[in-house]
DNA sequence: TAATCGCTGTCAAATTCGTTACAGTGTCGC
DNA sequence: GCGACACTGTAACGAATTTGACAGCGATTA
């Protein structure tokens, strides 16, 4: 039996390091010492620290199975960010009973990673100016998707227009964006989302906007629509999935959290709003 | 004043993003993807990874105020010793910089207990269930969404009308539902997706889809609807959240997971399907 | 005590890396 | 339109790294 891939090269150490030689050694403390922060350097300067000379640290490299020492570099890299990944992931056993392999525990590893992911890539500051802008009761409120995300768009201006006035849904239908455009200015607001493959005419729809001096939100994956060039704000979010799709759960994240922060900052204006709005759909008010 | 030496190059990136070009940008995004391990490569690898020239990443580093990679490099990596031997750092990889309270990371914390807590809740073989009825051509599916879950039924019925024929979304006026009732019978398929408030008129049309033969499949929360007396499958999510509403994301989720389940069962026919699809929505294709 | 063996460092060749200079490309303002 | 400008990639250079070859050193054994 060979060299076993998944050891950690700590644990490769620890079980090599009787047969270690004194320089190997040296080198095996200094990096036990701060692990694994020490072998990222350059051979020379590890060498240097541990006090021996760089081919020793070389054939150390070489007895624990790499064929060199970039590689033994990479995998100190690969372990580390294994760590500083979410420990969520490493999840004790999803959906019950049913093996690791399962669709619904690798959509759930997946939307996970996307999740913890985007947070990582998001600028939450952007989040906050989103919210701001869509708390600003004097602005228009455009919503727009392409053809994956036009639901998405509709579930956020539902819910939007729940919270405050003057939100509007653009039309799935490109013929129909002349209308919107025809009164748009400095006091409107565009919520784009966007995601690859992008689309061209939601491209030219944001540059209109722009021109007309509407303000563009743009939420899109993380290679980053091209409508970020027209955007005041853009929040890229990651959207792998192991499926033939991407995955949008991420959007639909950022959509609730806006809309969460959106009500929190006006809550009072909203309560009542809704209020209003539940005495308007309650049975007992409409003709029989 | 120039650079504060304890800024994190994260924060700097942050702050400087709005002054970033297009390449440097993609630099960006890549190294918050999986930071600051995709910074301590070379070079070289760094800017492959992105997609961007080895000068960009040069040009970048110079940005932020650092007279080289190698510079920049050292900065990361000082960073990151430092994180690892602070355990409190290690909350640091959500939202980066926002305090744990923010409603993003609040919102985030939500999601992952609604997620987990909802794999535990199912029953995998319903899950398997529900796909198998929705891999089946012979079926005609109906996917129905109320007043809030609309937009995921329409989520759900636009990306399976892609992978299979014979899928139609539930208007969302109820005065429209008596002509898809019409029809149904025990080869029909009625997905419905009802959280609270439960809409009684959802139910009243679960109820006679039932008597007409077809199999009802309810998605619902952990509360659950009344329809599961008329559902073969009733599939229960924790939906709790932050906010003054509940979080849709676990439907998206079970929406998109039964989606790669359906896609996965049948590869070979829906991979023809979306192929035919492309071609006839190709614009070469189209009427000048 | 001498010879062998294994370990270690020095040195130099080969490769890779980091950097600079330059040219092509697209964009904005006039 | 048409310059000016900023941005980006290619190519070439110099620098640093990585690696192999070799020789010195010490220990062990005959």
């Amino acid at each position: 039996m060979s060299v076993q891939p998944n050891t950690t090269i700590a644990e490769k150490l620890r079980l090599k390091s009787a047969e270690l030689t004194a320089a190997e050694h040296k080198l095996m403390t200094t990096l036990f010492a701060n692990y694994p922060m020490a072998g990222l350097t350059s051979i020379t300067e590890f060498a240097r620290e541990a006090s021996v000379s760089t081919p020793s640290v070389l054939r150390l490299a070489k007895k624990l199975g790499f064929s060199g020492f970039p590689k033994f570099q990479e995998r100190l890299r690969t372990e580390l960010s294994a760590q500083l990944q979410n420990p969520i992931a490493k999840h004790d056993r999803w959906a019950a009973d049913a093996p690791d392999t399962h669709i619904l525990n690798r959509f759930a590893t997946a939307a996970m990673e996307n999740l913890s992911g985007s947070l990582k890539l998001m600028d939450h500051r952007s989040f906050d100016a989103v919210a701001r802008l869509l708390v600003d009761r004097r602005r228009n409120i455009h919503i727009a998707g392409g053809r994956i995300t036009h639901s998405l768009a509709n579930y956020l201006a539902t819910h939007l227009k729940m919270a405050r006035p003057r939100v509007e849904l653009l039309p799935a239908i490109p013929a129909h964006w002349p209308q919107t455009l025809l009164d748009m200015g400095k006091n409107d607001v565009v919520v784009i989302f966007d995601i690859r493959r992008y689309d061209a005419r939601m491209l030219e729809f944001a540059a209109s906007a722009k021109d007309r001096g509407a303000k563009v939100v743009l939420i899109t994956d993380q290679w980053i629509s091209p409508i970020a060039r027209n955007a005041v704000h853009t929040l890229p979010l990651r959207i792998e999935a192991p499926s033939s799709w991407d995955s949008n759960i991420v959007l639909l994240f950022v959509a609730e959290a806006l809309l969460a922060a959106t009500v929190n900052a006006s809550w009072p204006e909203t309560q009542a709003r809704i209020r209003d709005l539940e005495s308007l759909s309650d049975p007992a008010r409409r003709v029989k």
